[in-house]
DNA sequence: ATAAGCGACTCAGAAATCTCTTG
DNA sequence: TCAAGAGATTTCTGAGTCGCTTA
């Protein structure tokens, strides 16, 4: 729900959305949500100059078309204009090709290298000069030496960007100044930071010209329960074989979460055990409602609690060795470069969890060995090896893609991977590209607006359907809604996907005309619940969509993502329709931080608005987490420090005041000086009050929103940088380590007069 | 030619673990 | 001073998106 969308105040919190939370006492709040309704509105219909009206004008006039219904637009012509389309962008792809990879190739790092690099909203892509490089760079870009050059800056890439460096000097020098003079630098800096950002990227398609690592590692192997454990069956002790025994802790270990109580993971879990049984066990164990796991699951209770009471030493050596194992395979070389691995553990057996009402909760995940592992490396690296006595399945050599091993993965049979970390150049170089394609949408959107309004009209069936759902997109920040086979995941729709069931009109609702309710399961199986006020047409088309069908029946039905996608590549490069979820967050991001900001803030206050921004965001997506469950009692034990600190803070002021009387009689310099003490002791404890306070605001308007997975995927960081360094706040108050590791591309390029 | 399915990658919240605070 | 517990961070792996290939 950007902007436009949120009139009704329940709708804005979310108060809909996220059941209890929010109870919009503070003005804050009322502030917060203000803003964020009317934001958009102002910003769209600023931004579009002059089309604020059309919503009026295209009501009005263009009623006449509005009977037509569902047969409209006869098949022939869905399908011919299908070819015509398809003819386009078969033609486009050839050069068309071409022109993206390039543009992606260097899309920003070219900006920064331009003199003017200072300013980042610059004109971008000035592709001539940037290009030619890019093409015989790559023909440069030889595999080389790797080991020595681990910390080299010196690669031909590297060498490459020298000029442009010179210009931009000053900026580098002082940001590397910074750390350099801090303590930290000395501690934990030993070598400078690669700044891939400031190389070329590939344009040929590959990811990588060199690929070393050395393969995951596996799980544990399962260690047999000590024979006092025992496992009883209607009462009876029964000793299982081991593989029916490892199936079985599994079950045990999850004795105390809600899945065991839940009938499709017993049934999926039982059907899947007695597949490891042995014969007598199978015919024994024939009712998994008789088997007593007790003992097991108190066995790795008790096995928890004494690793938790393990002495220092001991725990120290667990993390020596599990540092020990990070070095040897949390790290690849990739292109001279030493880079950390996300997930270099292979995921260990056990059942599988499905989210929300997944049919296949509870079944076996079965163990990964050797055999099933794909490596991919470079052919001139040392390669992984396995472990002995066993082989690869395969290893091949694809630079094409990013992943270091994969494996196939048995509840779904989808392939899983190994790749890097998000502060890898590969991964990185993706999310700027991803912000920057959300940039371009930015200079577009009100071109792209226009048109789907007018397609709410269009003669076409498919092409209403497909405009009100680019419009929902667009207002609401849907997902795109693919299509799932049935029965084999969770029953959870996005946009295109949404059937007649997921919402309801209401002519009026609540003083309000034209209200889409929508309710539905969501990524995640997470609800999406918001009442929307909508113009009259997409009102309208929706009935269209609706009439005559049933419930389960799919509201757009001459609609899918890829009909979506191939509409929106044609509006611009690179769109689909995710990029409007990127550049809707970013954007509101962005307004909500210019209207909160105070500039008189203090620092913890500048906070408060940065995270009421961040949650702004967190609403339109939908970014919802169970409250903690301990979020009761916190926020009693927050209320309770901060009566506290009241009480603090009326016996500073006593005390002041009558030091102060006290001084006025005595009028001496010692009395004075007290005076001066208590005052400052005053203050700090309203500072303290205050930053309790606004720990309590904050932590209350948060109870079940998760910031994120905004803050992590939809943000582009450059405007958290900017806004930071436009208002004096330390980077580290809004990203912590691993997330300036994320970002610094961003922290390093981004200065405070950045524009999304 | 089209739909289905596959592959590769991003994004998602919960759970596990670590760290810091506080009584 | 230290243990407990809260809160922050990290890990984990499931669930999407989207382009491409194949039947």
């Amino acid at each position: 729900m950007s902007g436009d969308h949120s009139h009704s105040e329940d709708q804005v919190d979310g108060g809909s959305r996220f059941n209890d939370s929010h109870k919009h006492k503070d003005k804050y709040k009322e502030k917060e949500h203000k803003h964020k309704d009317h934001k958009k509105d102002k910003e769209r219909d600023k931004s579009k100059h002059g089309n604020s009206d059309h919503k009026d004008s295209s009501d009005k006039k263009h009623r006449d078309k509005e009977k037509m219904k569902h047969k409209d637009g006869s098949t022939d012509k869905y399908k011919d204009k299908h070819k015509e389309k398809r003819k386009e962008e078969k033609m486009k792809s050839f050069d068309g090709k071409v022109k993206k990879e390039k543009e992606n190739g260097f899309a920003s790092p070219h900006v920064k290298s331009e003199p003017e690099d200072d300013i980042y909203h610059s004109p971008k892509h000035e592709k001539s000069l940037k290009r030619e490089r890019d093409d015989d760079n790559d023909s440069e870009f030889k595999p080389k030496k790797i080991k020595t050059e681990i910390k080299t800056e010196n690669d031909k890439r590297a060498k490459k960007r020298k000029p442009d460096e010179d210009t931009k000097s000053k900026k580098t020098k002082n940001k590397k100044g910074e750390v350099a003079d801090g303590k930290k630098k000395a501690k934990k800096e030993p070598e400078e930071k690669w700044k891939w950002w400031e190389e070329e990227r590939y344009t040929d398609g590959s990811k990588w010209k060199f690929l070393e690592h050395k393969g995951p590692v596996f799980a544990p192997p399962y260690e047999p329960l000590p024979s006092n454990v025992k496992f009883y069956y209607d009462g009876k002790h029964m000793k299982l074989s081991p593989g029916a025994e490892e199936v079985a802790t599994f079950f045990a270990k999850m004795l105390d979460h809600e899945y065991t109580t839940k009938d499709i993971f017993r049934k999926n879990f039982f059907k899947d055990w007695r597949k490891e049984m042995t014969a007598e066990e199978k015919a024994k164990l024939t009712d998994l409602k008789k088997c007593d796991f007790s003992e097991m699951s108190d066995y790795f209770k008790a096995q928890s609690e004494a690793r938790k009471a393990m002495t220092k030493d001991e725990k120290l050596k667990i993390k020596a060795e599990n540092e020990r194992l990070l070095q040897e395979y949390g790290f690849c070389i990739m292109d001279n470069h030493k880079e950390r691995i996300a997930n270099f553990r292979i995921e260990p057996p056990g059942l599988f969890r499905g989210r929300g009402d997944h049919p296949k909760m509870g079944m076996l995940k079965r163990r990964i060995r050797p055999q099933d592992i794909i490596i991919n490396c470079s052919k001139d690296s040392e390669h992984p090896k396995p472990p002995p006595g066993t082989k690869w399945k395969e290893v091949r050599h694809d630079n094409k893609v990013t992943w270091l091993v994969s494996w196939t993965e048995n509840i779904q049979g989808s392939i899983k991977y190994i790749m890097l970390n998000p502060s890898s150049r590969i991964k990185g170089e993706k999310d700027w590209q991803k912000y920057e394609t959300a940039r371009r949408l930015k200079k577009c959107v009100d071109r792209i607006r226009n048109q789907y309004r007018e397609d709410w009209k269009s003669k076409e069936m498919r092409i209403r359907q497909r405009a009100v759902a680019l419009y929902f997109i667009d207002k609401l920040a849907l997902r795109a809604g693919n299509e799932k086979e049935e029965g084999e995941t969770a029953d959870t729709v996005g946009c295109c996907s949404l059937r007649v069931e997921h919402i309801k009109l209401y002519p009026e609702n609540d003083g309000q005309e034209y209200v889409v309710e929508f309710d539905f399961l969501g990524k995640d199986s997470i609800r999406y619940y918001n009442k929307v006020p909508v113009e009259k047409r997409v009102f309208k088309n929706l009935q269209l969509f609706m009439e005559n069908k049933e419930p389960d029946d799919d509201l757009f039905d001459r609609l899918n993502t890829s009909v979506l996608n191939k509409h929106l590549q044609e509006l611009m490069d690179g769109l689909t329709a995710k990029v409007f979820r990127t550049y809707n967050a970013s954007i509101t991001l962005q307004q909500q931080l210019k209207e909160l900001t105070s500039g008189e803030d203090n620092v913890p206050a500048k906070i408060l608005s940065y995270n009421r921004a961040n949650r702004a965001v967190a609403i339109l997506c939908n970014h919802q987490r169970a409250p903690p469950k301990t979020f009761e009692k916190s926020m009693q034990n927050l209320q309770t420090k901060i009566d506290a600190k009241r009480g603090q803070l009326s016996d500073a002021k006593r005390d002041l005041k009558s030091a102060k009387a006290d001084a006025k009689i005595r009028r001496d310099e010692k009395s004075k000086k007290t005076v001066e003490t208590k005052k400052k002791a005053v203050q700090r404890i309203e500072e303290q009050l205050m930053k309790l306070e606004v720990q309590a605001t904050d932590r209350e308007e948060n109870k079940q929103i998760a910031l994120g997975t905004s803050k992590l995927n939809y943000l582009d960081p450059r405007i958290s940088v900017a806004w930071c360094k436009k208002w004096g706040i330390p980077v580290e108050k809004i990203y912590n380590k691993t997330q300036r590791e994320k970002f610094a591309w961003a922290i390093d390029m981004a200065e405070d007069d950045y524009e999304f």
